[in-house]
DNA sequence: CCTCCACAGGAAGCCGGGGGAC
DNA sequence: GTCCCCCGGCTTCCTGTGGAGG
């Protein structure tokens, strides 16, 4: 039944992106200064997750390059790639410019040169996940480099903007700011549409049983196309097409495979912090490092753990209500 | 009203790992 | 090998805030 899997990746980048047309254009024209060798301004991409930043970022850019030759691009994780050195160097190695650039002996002024020094061809940068940044210094450094054109993504901007100081908020006070609303119902059929047909055999899947996954999945594009995914494989196993019950049961599989992948990338201590705050209806700093510490062998100082929650509900995967005396943390 | 305390988050410094220079 | 340097994770120290309780 499935005869394309890479297509029923949400992480796969297709040709054609559906929907979103509007964005394209918009972010197409906010680079087309930087395309033509002229300066340009920075764009924000905000909105919830799923709703296809990453995507129509990556997706824009590859169109550039396919209408012009002389174009340098990267992309940037900043959950990965989050010190103002590793962003450095990894906007330095999109340029090759890394080669004799030493993790660990090369003082940071010198990737500031390199990349001050940079005339070659106009470069643009994505900078994913924006908000995860240690600092928002590296962000002065770019805005003044020569020829250098920034894509922020981030959830929530406005969060990432109270820290800018006010010489980089001058800056990207002009960056246009593109808004990603959770994909209607029509539109989430319409990827999924797409993505069945490229990577289903004909008629595994009827029209209204998409809709059906585009209901569930809320506006979440990850959610849809992995909820896709999840019922064709239980379906390979025991029928020629996609039964209604095999949806029913994808859901919370789809659910539990995105909220696996974001765990996966938690270290040891994040993780049991997570698991406790998850196991509780909503539960006290004093409480949570009183069960942490007893949990763990050698627990990090309560300021560490600050800043593992700090990280926990940026990424959305717990949430704090209240400031001061009396936060209480709790699953989403 | 005043003091105490829980809590958040900034600043600075420590230290271990790891690579280059010699 | 040994010395030196740099980064990044971590701790320590600190200030600010606001609810609880005398």
């Amino acid at each position: 039944m499935i005869t394309d899997a890479r297509v029923l990746d949400p992480e796969f980048l297709p040709n054609d992106v559906v929907q979103r047309d509007a964005e394209i254009n918009l972010l197409s024209s906010v680079l087309r200064p930087a395309v033509e060798g002229n300066p340009s301004d920075s764009a924000v991409l905000h909105g919830p997750s799923g709703t296809g930043k990453t995507c129509i970022a990556q997706y824009t850019l590859d169109k550039l390059h396919q209408s012009t030759l002389e174009l340098n691009t990267q992309y940037v994780n900043c959950w990965e790639d989050h010190s103002h050195f590793s962003v450095l160097y990894r906007i330095l190695d999109g340029l090759d410019k890394t080669l004799d650039i030493h993790r660990q002996s090369t003082p940071q002024e010198v990737l500031l040169d390199r990349l001050h020094d940079y005339d070659g061809p106009p470069y643009i940068i994505i900078l994913d996940e924006a908000d995860q940044l240690d600092t928002t210094d590296v962000l002065y450094e770019l805005v003044r480099t020569r020829k250098l054109s920034m894509i922020l993504i981030a959830n929530d901007p406005d969060v990432m903007y109270t820290r800018f100081d006010d010489r980089l908020d001058s800056r990207l006070r002009t960056a246009t700011r593109i808004e990603f609303d959770a994909y209607s119902i029509d539109a989430l059929t319409a990827i999924l549409e797409d993505r069945a047909r490229w990577g289903l055999h004909p008629d595994a899947v009827t029209t209204e049983q998409l809709q059906w996954i585009a209901d569930a999945a809320v506006g979440d594009a990850r959610v849809a196309i992995g909820t896709l995914r999840q019922a064709a494989q239980r379906a390979d196993r025991e029928s020629e097409t996609i039964l209604d019950e095999h949806l029913e049961a994808a859901v919370p599989e789809a659910k539990a495979e995105i909220k696996q992948k974001n765990i996966s990338r938690l270290t040891r201590d994040q993780r049991v912090l997570y698991n406790i705050i998850t196991d509780t209806d909503s539960i006290s700093m004093g409480d949570l490092y009183d069960q942490y510490s007893a949990e763990v062998e050698n627990p990090k100082t309560k300021r560490m753990v600050r800043n593992y929650l700090q990280k926990l509900t940026h990424y959305n995967l717990i949430e704090s209500i209240g400031e001061h005396r009396g936060r209480r943390y709790q699953p989403v």
